[in-house]
RNA sequence: GGGCCUAUGGGCUAGCCUGGUAUACUUGUGGCUUUGGGAGCCAUUGACUCCGGUUCAAAUCCGGAUAGGCCCA
């Protein structure tokens, strides 16, 4: 199966070949996590995790079931979710009375409670996250970690006591997202989202986009900023310095198991994937070669490298199945393991280590006598490598446009936007592709709307969506 | 919301029109020989989505259910 052929047929190819995910659950849209795609997401929490927690946020967890009556409290909200949730109306034998949510996102299950937790000016900031399933009723062909109607979620709420505060967070928020797309080797979008696209409820919202090989782009995850758009209908108040009780002011930031998908779709080539080092289930793969004279020696010797690695921190597989060398490297390289280290009588006899690169296929040897710093450095390597080839391929995909005479296919557009909602629909309709906002970080621009002709000094993207 | 299509071992699939013994490959299991890029031989496990109808007889024909896919709004 070829990757840049067929990105879609592809991608539902690898994730079946590598063994993340099982889609066979009777239940379209709701996949099984097997072990190795549920480490590989299990990593990427982690990493999420470390960077709320050296940031001040506490991690919760919040109920799945949200009653009717508090997910009905902010109009707009569910306005844009009422199509799309699922509902508990039974229990037992009994209909209920207030049918119950299934979440879609968590704001109306933690804001009714957020109203009890804050009273004082001194519990803000509020800062909390929670990682759990959420679900939304997709209709529309779903697509393992892309669209999928049970959703793993990560999702951060916080409370401030001025707009200005709140916007301090979504700073926060930014960069909290850098440190973990490098280790991710991920590049990114962020865009303030159109009016019409931004997120029911919210006051604006960034979106955070990467491209995918087939020139389209995936949505991995949002920033948004409340105002006091829910804090009024839920009634979090709080008293400040002067005794006057006011509205907090609220952000979000979510994103999901898209971040895996993105993963797959940035790295990997036509033999399978390339996992970051990161968030690769096993760092390194052991494959021992074993002749009809050398057998115990070699399997002792990998015993022990194995050992050493991992107690260096290194998560490390030793192969040791009955099974042929070459059968074994064509396992994990379509699973991803960035990196294989050979041990056969050959090396043990010259006191090294053989090793192959998965990303560049580069073979060599490292001592092994200094096999823990060798390894390290190479997964670093590996790491900046799959970065800057990534950076590489979607900065490749973005293309200016000064007319709209001919439409380039398989890539991202920027092109002035006078920002009117009647050329932006006009844009979106011709040309069926979706506005993906203005960008969030200042950009130097001047140029005129593409489409009524208007000077503008943004610019905007443009693209079709996974 | 409207329409079309599909359902056979873990995976992929033949058979269905024209009713009677279910095919190939792959995977799994056991054994022996092997192991520096997908090993070979032998043995072996394993399936007609469900409910009903027609029939001496249904994977096959008919009706319904369920699940999945596609197209249109």
């Amino acid at each position: 199966m070829e990757k840049e052929d067929n990105f879609g047929d592809w991608y539902i190819d690898i994730v079946e070949k590598a063994n993340l995910s099982d889609k066979r659950y009777p239940i379209k849209g709701m996949n099984v996590w097997t072990p190795y795609g549920w480490k590989a997401m299990s990593n990427i929490d982690g990493l999420i995790r470390k960077e709320l927690d050296a940031t001040g946020h506490d991690e919760v967890c919040f109920p799945l079931m949200i009653p009717e009556t508090e997910f009905k409290k902010e109009k707009e909200h569910i306005k844009g979710f009422d199509s799309e949730v699922y509902w508990v109306t039974h229990a037992g034998l009994n209909e209920l009375d207030v049918r119950l949510v299934l979440r879609p996102t968590s704001e109306t299950a933690m804001y009714p409670m957020f109203a009890l937790w804050v009273r004082s000016h001194q519990d803000l900031p509020l800062k909390v996250y929670q990682i759990v399933n959420t679900f939304r009723y997709e209709t529309k062909q779903t697509r393992a970690f892309m669209r999928v109607r049970e959703i793993h979620f990560f999702e951060s709420h916080t409370c401030h006591v001025s707009e200005e505060d709140a916007q301090r967070q979504i700073e926060e928020d930014v960069e909290i997202l850098s440190k973990i797309a490098k280790k991710l080797c991920l590049p990114y979008f962020l865009s303030v989202r159109t009016d019409w696209d931004k997120f029911p409820g919210a006051y604006y919202t960034v979106g955070i986009d990467t491209v995918m090989p087939n020139g389209k782009t995936l949505q991995i995850g949002s920033i948004h900023h409340y105002r006091t758009n829910f804090s009024e209908p839920y009634g979090i108040t709080y008293e400040n310095e002067n005794g006057e009780h006011k509205h907090v002011h609220q952000t979000t930031y979510g994103m999901s198991e898209r971040l895996l998908g993105a993963i797959i779709g940035a790295h990997s080539d036509d033999s399978g994937l390339i996992m970051p080092p990161d968030v690769a289930p096993f760092q390194a793969v052991i494959i021992p070669i074993i002749s009809k004279d050398n057998g115990p020696i070699v399997a002792e010797a990998a015993l022990a490298l194995a050992a050493r690695l991992s107690a260096y921190g290194i998560r490390v597989k030793l192969d040791n199945r009955d099974a042929r060398p070459g059968s074994k490297y064509y396992d994990w390289e379509i699973r991803g393991v960035p990196l294989r280290l050979e041990l056969g009588g050959r090396d043990i006899e010259n006191g090294v280590v053989t090793f192959a690169r998965r990303d560049t296929g580069e073979k060599g040897a490292i001592e092994l006598r200094n096999i823990e710093q060798g390894v390290e450095l190479l997964l670093k390597i590996i790491s900046v490598s799959l970065s800057e080839k990534a950076e590489k391929s979607q900065i490749s995909k973005v293309e200016d446009m000064d007319s709209l005479d001919s439409i380039p296919e398989g890539k991202i557009l920027r092109f002035g936007w006078c920002g009117c909602e009647e050329c932006g629909h006009k844009f979106e309709d011709t040309y069926d592709l979706k506005i993906l906002g203005t960008p969030y970080l200042p950009e130097e621009y001047s140029g005129r709307c593409i489409i009524c002709g208007k000077a503008t000094d943004k610019p905007t993207m443009a693209a079709r969506t996974m």
